[in-house]
DNA sequence: TACCAGGAGAAAA
DNA sequence: TTTTCTCATGGT
């Protein structure tokens, strides 16, 4: 069972180390939910440059995606890895929001619900799913990704083979449903992960597992004057 | 050259 | 029901 004085201490020390976030790194709802499925298994830089192929030509909205060939959609987002996969995923997922109506109409549903549609979309798995909640739609769900995973692991908060919706849910009991704060805690999350090594001159940039190991035991010791959220 | 990166679904055991 | 395989590019 996760501890809310634990969890808010991390947070924390999270915040004072990186700042804010200003999570998600997209100009609107939809470019989110695009991300969210780019995303999958790859490298935020390779999605950027996907996303970027399909705002440069303008196919960055509901309609224009609709009309967008499944073949030229996956020529465009090739740099984002699985290709033919994901331009797939992407259809599946416009076709859903237009038949709900759009995202004006998704704001009339309930959490539960709206989490449950998501689902039943092929291509749209739980941290897919609670991606496009959290920072598309505003609602109070905690995404556990395999950052929060591993960081939790490491400062054996979790055994780290937990399920998924457990997890989740463990999270969002002991925290209390707070969008903003989940959205700042996973982003949070994600800045510690990424955090530029200072160790070696050849791991100067990116994701560096010795700066990161460091990094997170940093954060072991919580003193009782430190679990004071 | 080999490995990893903000998963998910289908197939096999 | 659980585990394994497949999808694929770009950077280090």
């Amino acid at each position: 069972m996760l501890d809310r004085n634990r969890l808010m201490a991390l947070y924390t020390r999270l915040k004072n180390s990186y700042g804010p976030q200003y999570w998600w790194p997209a100009k609107t709802p939809f470019e989110v939910m695009v991300g969210a499925v780019l995303t999958q298994n790859t490298s935020w830089k390779n999605v950027e440059i996907a996303i970027g192929n399909l705002c440069e030509r303008g196919y960055l909205s509901l309609p224009m995606l609709r009309k967008l060939d499944v073949d030229k959609l996956a020529h465009h987002i090739r740099p984002s890895g699985y290709f033919n996969l994901k331009a797939r995923r992407l259809k599946n997922l416009c076709q859903w929001l237009e038949e709900m109506g759009g995202l004006e109409k998704l704001s009339t549903l309930d959490t539960n619900t709206l989490r449950d549609s998501l689902l039943s979309v092929n291509g749209i798995g739980p941290e897919t799913a609670d991606d496009i909640l959290l920072y598309a739609l505003e609602r109070p769900v905690f995404v556990i990704d395999s950052y929060t995973r591993r960081l939790l692991t490491r400062l054996n908060m979790i055994t780290g083979d937990e399920d998924y919706e457990v997890l989740r849910s463990e999270f969002e009991n002991a925290l209390g449903a707070c969008t903003q704060l989940f959205n700042e805690y996973h982003a949070l999350i994600v800045r510690h992960a990424k955090q530029k090594c200072n160790i070696g001159e050849a791991e100067s940039e990116g994701h560096c597992k010795h700066c990161y190991v460091e990094a997170a035991e940093n954060f072991v010791p919580f003193s009782s004057s430190a679990n004071v959220a």
